[in-house]
DNA sequence: GTCTATACTTAGATAGAC
DNA sequence: GTCTATCTAAGTATAGAC
């Protein structure tokens, strides 16, 4: 069926199972549903990338490098200076709403034990410590809360709001809480973090 | 091997498969390695509950039912009127703590689409919601940020704290991070939030 | 209630033709 | 490079003795 193109295939296959290691996880996936979506054989994704397991470093490669690619775009704004705490909540939220698979399979290995870093992962992190330390210094933002609670706390609320919208969705329809917008999740959980790491006295920063 | 007590056996099957489900999901545990943790024979497994389907829903069973025993306990507090946000970080944070595998098993669900609330999780989501509306009529909290915001902050903040934890040694290992203790942890995201969600003026609150 | 032996199904992987 | 046919291993589940 395919061009007989080697690299056009490849990029098919990985493309199948990529989205299907997203839905489904690396074990709940079957070389032959990869084959099936794809249009492919079982036997030429093997041929390909010689295992399962093979195809699994090859998908997490994939999303690795297109990621790494991306991150200038997404992650420069290294230079904004007083509102890095906004800038990073933003960033998170905007990385979740973008790469979804590739939230997916990190969670799905997460879940199985794999705590490795990925990918340019570390770099971000150092950043946003240095980031978040600078600011401490300079007093734009509390110095008694560790770096890590702060990313930890971002990360969090930005996590679950993807993560668990489906399940927050059920508690909505069943009249646990009303609806909010991704737009005034945002806005509210960026209001509550900034609020609550602005420094005691004084500085009272202009709500958005 | 086992004493010829169907209860007795019963009991031990649900206790192997709820550690194995925890590490490696429902669809990565195999009922031989049921089997082989609790000590007995597979067919013996499916003698008591049919499929590995009825097993899983078993023990999702005895999940809810252990914690709703426990309800009272945790989550009693309805009382506690004008630290409602701080014993609700507590509450959620010694959840997790306390109930590992149960939020094993529910990640593992919720990553495979299973999105509905388990057992008595509606009524506690209504009991947050009536505490935080309750809170926000009393200006005890701002009411300009909507409940299941709040709701969401904390518990991502509880969630990656303990589910991303393997994951935030390494950066802690690799230096992006200096480590801090659960209690610090636990202190400081709810020094941020209760800050966060101050009323605006005059409700100076007394810091921890 | 519990086991051994085994049937049936599906997964990953190989052989070999094209 | 790609497919069909097939092997082998492992999983769920059943049969039947004890």
């Amino acid at each position: 069926m395919a061009a007989r193109d080697g690299e056009e295939t490849k990029r098919r296959i990985l493309s199948a199972a990529e989205e299907l290691f997203a839905e489904k996880g690396f074990d709940g996936t079957t070389i032959r549903e990869v084959a099936e979506r794809s249009g492919l054989s079982g036997p030429l994704i093997l041929f390909h990338f010689q295992s399962k397991e093979g195809l699994c470093e090859a998908v997490k490669d994939a999303i690795v490098r297109r990621w790494q690619a991306d991150l200038g775009g997404t992650f420069v704004p290294k230079g904004a200076a007083g509102a890095f705490v906004e800038t990073m909540i933003e960033a998170a939220f905007a990385f979740y709403h973008d790469n979804p698979t590739m939230v997916r399979i990190a969670n799905w290995g997460r879940l199985a034990g794999d705590d490795a870093p990925w990918g340019g992962e570390e770099e971000i992190h150092r950043w946003y410590r240095a980031s978040l330390v600078e600011a401490q210094r300079r007093q734009e933002i509390r110095d008694d809360i560790s770096p890590l609670a702060i990313t930890a706390l971002i990360s969090g609320a930005v996590h679950v709001w993807w993560e668990f919208r489906g399940h927050m969705e059920e508690h909505v329809r069943q009249g646990s809480y009303d609806p909010i917008s991704d737009d005034a999740y945002l806005d509210q959980i960026t209001s509550v973090i900034r609020r609550g790491l602005a420094p005691r006295e004084g500085s009272e920063e202009k709500e958005a």
